[in-house]
DNA sequence: CGTATGACGTGCA
DNA sequence: GTGCACGCCATAC
């Protein structure tokens, strides 16, 4: 089910630009509900589709948060594209 | 709306 | 700097 919320999140991931990182209260805020930055963490858990950088998705403290497809791999693309 | 969960954030010890 | 507890919102059951 991908209410209003659940897309506005994902296509704000999907815009983001390579070597650009958004916290999850950034991404959170460009939806909409700047305050739900919870719940992305929770729609990108849920969605794992190919087309979305969720691995450009980081936490405020600089971490990397998680990855459906692993923290490491996460990481590597991050460092991969210079994006931290 | 009730309960439970989560890839978070901030505050405080 | 590290660790623990509370809060916050959306989704799932």
């Amino acid at each position: 089910m991908e209410t209003r919320f659940t897309k506005n999140v994902l296509s704000v991931v999907e815009r983001i630009p390579s070597g650009q990182t958004l916290t999850y209260k950034e991404v959170a805020r460009r939806a909409g509900n700047s305050g739900a930055y919870r719940a992305v963490g929770n729609i990108l858990h849920g969605n794992h589709d190919p087309k979305i950088p969720c691995h450009r998705v980081i936490r405020s403290d600089g971490k990397t948060g998680g990855y459906n497809q692993g923290k490491k791999e996460k990481i590597k693309k991050l460092k991969s594209e210079n994006a931290i």
